[in-house]
DNA sequence: CGTTACCTGAAA
DNA sequence: TTTCAGGTAACG
């Protein structure tokens, strides 16, 4: 579900409200979702805690505790982090509750159970295999090539690589090479020097709007205050398959690349002839 | 490297 | 009943 912008609104949302909180008691309805400890570790060092400044690196979330503890939070493919008064309903998979001192709690929802939190003294070794942010300024056509150089993966399965580029998902993926005109299969090395800044400035675009929409919604992401995002409505090929291109018309293919359902139109996003994955 | 497993639910 | 789903770690 959550890719970058979709964590991105979650943080926003949540981290006026969050600044400063104190967590009264954590609860765990789900042991699997925890990482890192042991659920009743996990509830032990939360309690009392003071939520500092919510931030995001990649898909990750996190929350300084003080005295250097962090909560970190993957959503996964289906997981909610969800602000909500004490006396509200209960979100549905609702796994793990945060009740703050304010009388708000925070869920933890996650309907796949893909997603997991924990608590940890180094939040820097959980992100520390990720690459780098693609809406900083220092990610360049020059950082991405160094990345796919002597690759020979398609380059969508890379820019799927959180080692490569932290943040991008299926969605954004295959917006990302549709607004570049490059073909997913394109074999990374490949990428020449116009195409690979094509493809920057392409990631960026997609994950702006993203953001400035507060997200995809598909079937459930929601914010932090559990509303739905409107980038859904401006994909132009992720789930199109069949559908006529925006561009060109003809109807977008769909096929699977690196275990996940790729749309791209065959017209607008030409292999280079010659290239290996043309045969 | 691509494929499978991990989970649960919705839709075909 | 089968297939598919926004992610990623493990496997061969």
């Amino acid at each position: 579900m959550p890719e970058l912008p979709e964590v991105e609104t979650v943080v926003r949302t949540l981290r006026p409200k969050l600044l400063g909180a104190t967590i009264a008691r954590a609860e765990v309805r789900d042991d699997l979702v925890i990482a890192g400890s042991s659920p009743e570790d996990f509830c032990r060092a939360l309690a009392g805690r003071t939520i500092g400044h919510l931030r995001r690196r990649g898909k990750f979330a996190i929350a300084p505790l003080g005295e250097g503890l962090f909560l970190v939070a993957h959503l996964g493919m289906t997981g909610q982090l969800v602000l909500a008064p004490a006396m509200a309903p209960e979100p549905r998979f609702a796994r793990v509750a945060l009740h703050l001192e304010d009388g708000h709690t925070l869920w933890y929802a996650d309907m796949r159970k893909f997603g997991r939190l924990r608590v940890t003294q180094d939040a820097e070794a959980v992100t520390a295999g990720l690459g780098p942010e693609p809406l900083h300024p220092s990610f360049d056509a020059a950082v991405l090539l160094n990345r796919t150089q002597g690759r020979k993966r398609p380059i969508k399965s890379l820019l799927l690589d959180q080692s490569v580029v932290a943040g991008l998902g299926n969605i954004y993926a295959d917006e990302a090479l549709f607004e570049a005109g490059l073909n997913p299969c394109t074999p990374a090395g490949d990428l020449t020097g116009d195409q690979a800044n094509r493809l920057v400035e392409a990631i960026r675009g997609v994950l702006t709007r993203g953001i400035a929409n507060r997200g995809t919604t598909i079937s459930d992401y929601v914010d932090g205050e559990g509303r739905p995002g409107a980038n859904q409505l401006t994909l132009r090929v992720y789930g199109r398959a069949g559908q006529a291109c925006v561009h060109c018309g003809r109807p977008l293919s769909g096929i699977r690349l690196a275990g996940r359902s790729t749309c791209f139109c065959p017209e607008c996003q030409p292999l280079a002839p010659g290239s290996p994955a043309e045969r």
